[in-house]
DNA sequence: TTGCTCCTCACGTCACGTGAGGTGGC
DNA sequence: TTGCTCCTCACGTCACGTGAGGTGGC
């Protein structure tokens, strides 16, 4: 049904591949509000909602604890927002560069765990590979 | 001090990069059991037990449970001890392709995840420089 | 004796998972 | 009315963090 842009938290949910747990739990640490609830209490989201949501789900590689990913969120609409005084701005900007270098702190960490978890996967597929020689080889020996 | 080729727990966590409280919570749930205890009660590591908490350490990005760490560090343990029976043999091996499976896929997401990190840092660089070009603005407006 | 390292409870925390019991809206 | 989706508690869980109070060994 379409609600004028609106959806329940089980359409966002699905297409996020979020769990409803989640999407609420979200709300309750104040990090996504629904655009409006039904007259039946229903959660409505706009797409806004939506993007927060995504963004939100882009930053958990990252190792951000929930309450870092909110303040995250709100520097950048302050700054996206019209004119704050200047010298407060100037103090957004500094608050978002230390993110944004803890952002690529992070990356480079997550760049060495994925190359160490490849080797990892890489000496699994050896060890199979060894294993299952070695029972043909013993399979061979029995039935000659 | 020189304990033949054992290591107190300080030691191990500090040269891995664990808390103490990780090293003892993983023998906790039948993960590393130190090699020994000193006469005191310190906990004494040796080599193979450090290269069991180093394995479980470079698991940790792949999200497996605790409990599916564990799993797998027995299995490829019962494969490279002596043989076991031939059809438990294969069974084991059966169980460690499908870990191996588990391990890949988890790879291809930890390289999406990557991706969309280093795609966010990204946008947090530009967002900086912008709003850095418009502070200058401002500035050269109010003192011309 | 002093300092540093370690010990064992045991409660706290973060990010949810998982029912229980109930209601909304096509 | 039936079914599906949603609601609010509220307790549980996983992987630890964080003291409290005490001991070991150079």
């Amino acid at each position: 049904m379409d609600r004028g842009g609106l959806y329940q938290i089980g359409e966002v949910a699905e297409r996020l591949g979020l769990s409803l747990r989640t999407v609420r739990y979200y709300e309750e640490v104040g990090l996504v509000t629904p655009a409006d609830r039904s007259p039946g209490g229903f959660r409505l989201y706009d797409d806004d909602a939506v993007e927060r949501l995504e963004l939100i789900k882009q930053m958990k590689p990252l190792e951000f604890s929930l309450e870092e990913t909110r303040e995250l969120l709100e520097l950048r609409e302050q700054l996206a927002g019209p004119g704050p005084a200047a010298d407060h701005r100037t103090e957004l900007i500094e608050r978002l560069a230390m993110f944004t270098a803890a952002a690529e702190e992070r990356c480079d960490r997550l760049a060495e765990q994925l190359a160490r978890a490849e080797a990892f996967a890489e000496t699994l597929r050896r060890e199979i590979r060894r294993a299952k020689a070695a029972e043909r080889r013993a399979a061979a020996r029995s039935r000659p």
